[in-house]
DNA sequence: TGGTGAAGTTTTGCATGCAAACAAAGTGCA
DNA sequence: TGCACTTTGTTTGCATGCAAAACTTCACCA
């Protein structure tokens, strides 16, 4: 019988039901801009397009709202968030201080296993940096910041970290970096691994912090200048 | 979204929703702990409690499961959330840099306004002190707190903020500290007002951060002591 | 012509019904 | 007695149906 509890503890892989697949999947198409800001969730659409009822769509929907994915008009249904420049502004402004801590706390708790593999993962960065290959940067660049979060071993933060950063996630995805905010990226993540190697928590917290003040002003350039496409995709 | 929110507290008089409704009112025994941390949620008796059917019952419970409040179970439902001590010192230790974070941007954003109501506020709360009126201390305490949180003017952060807090407030409010405890409690709320005329971000940040750890020892203490009670009630 | 209102359509919100999964009690067997 | 299996009742999860609200269309009138 110790079968059937391994069997159940396997089978945890699939999702557990239909609410919760349309909630990952409406989420990745939010994070993904697939579903473009502003725009409205037609229950009945969604619901054919996922192959489910209403039923489950709606709770789905209601998981998003909560986590300041859609916005909840009264018996108007939801519509996707669509960020100003203020929400931007105040979700970095938290991000920052998230990640601050999260390094801070990483640079203390973090094992050598772990900090070794961060060291690995920030020179394949620099090796995608060096071939101008922009999204293995960036697939790298996101691991490397899973990394210190889960490296903080703090779940709470962990799962909040996450919830705020969806919200901005979808605009990250569309940034487009020049070479010198390129280049000023990577000499900020070479120092983050000394902080970590010398286990300076404090350290680490400043360069984390002021990478994501550059992220900020870099995702804010671009919602100036791109406001537009957004802003008609709606 | 800050807008959507804004409109909402404002229209928060009108019963959007039964769904809302059940949240909110959910939320509340949750907090209170009238729903024990442990206790399984069935559907159909707080459908029949709150006199509404299972659908917008079962909305009403993903979103407090997306708020961390309860879990959910797949096939089995969902039970109210049950922190272990670990739980609580990660909730505190992001709460103490939220709050910490919090309090810088109040100490440069607040209008003279808002700092002489904290200020009459403060001087209200001493006045608890000084009778012993614990439960007014408290009141007063909260208003004092999430004053210092809109003052910040960053809708996101005090969203989150609200959304951790709302983890350990069953917690908190068992709290029945002892007087050395109070009296501290007492001059760092001093030391705040001090800071807030100063506009000493980094201070403010200091003493609420130092504020909030003496807040989780209190806490894990009772805990510790206390956390029969609390788990023979699940 | 521009605006107003009324009828029809669509969409949301909620209640209900049904099948599958789970929990519990009872039955048979060693 | 102790244990495995069956059976019954309960609960969850999802689909469907229906009423109210909102949006659309179009005719009407100043």
């Amino acid at each position: 019988m110790q079968n059937a509890a391994t069997m159940a503890d396997i089978i945890e892989l699939t999702p557990t039901g239909l609410h919760e697949q349309a909630a990952s999947k409406l989420r990745n198409m939010l994070v993904e801009g697939r579903i473009a800001p502003g725009a409205k969730l037609n229950e009945r659409e969604l619901a054919q397009a996922l192959r489910i009822s209403r039923t489950p769509l709606r709770e789905a929907i209601k998981m998003l709202a909560s986590e300041g994915l859609v916005d909840l008009l009264p018996n108007r249904g939801a519509v996707a968030v669509k960020l100003t420049a203020a929400d931007v502004q105040h979700a970095f402004e938290l991000l920052a201080e998230l990640e601050g801590l999260a390094g801070e706390l990483a640079a203390v708790r973090i094992d050598d296993q772990a900090r070794n593999e961060l060291r690995a993962k920030h020179f394949e960065m620099l090796a995608c940096h060096a071939r101008g290959d922009l999204s293995g940067y960036y697939r790298l660049n996101a691991l490397i910041h899973a990394g210190i979060n889960a490296a903080a071993a703090n779940p709470v933060l962990a799962s909040t970290y996450a919830q705020v950063n969806a919200r901005v996630q979808s605009l990250r995805f569309r940034t487009n970096q020049n070479a010198a905010k390129w280049r000023r990226a990577c000499a900020q993540h070479t120092q983050m691994l000394q902080a970590l190697d010398a286990r300076d928590g404090p350290a680490l917290r400043v360069i984390l912090k002021l990478h994501l003040e550059h992220k900020r002003d870099t995702v804010l350039e671009l919602m100036r200048s791109g406001a537009l496409k957004l802003g008609q995709q709606a």
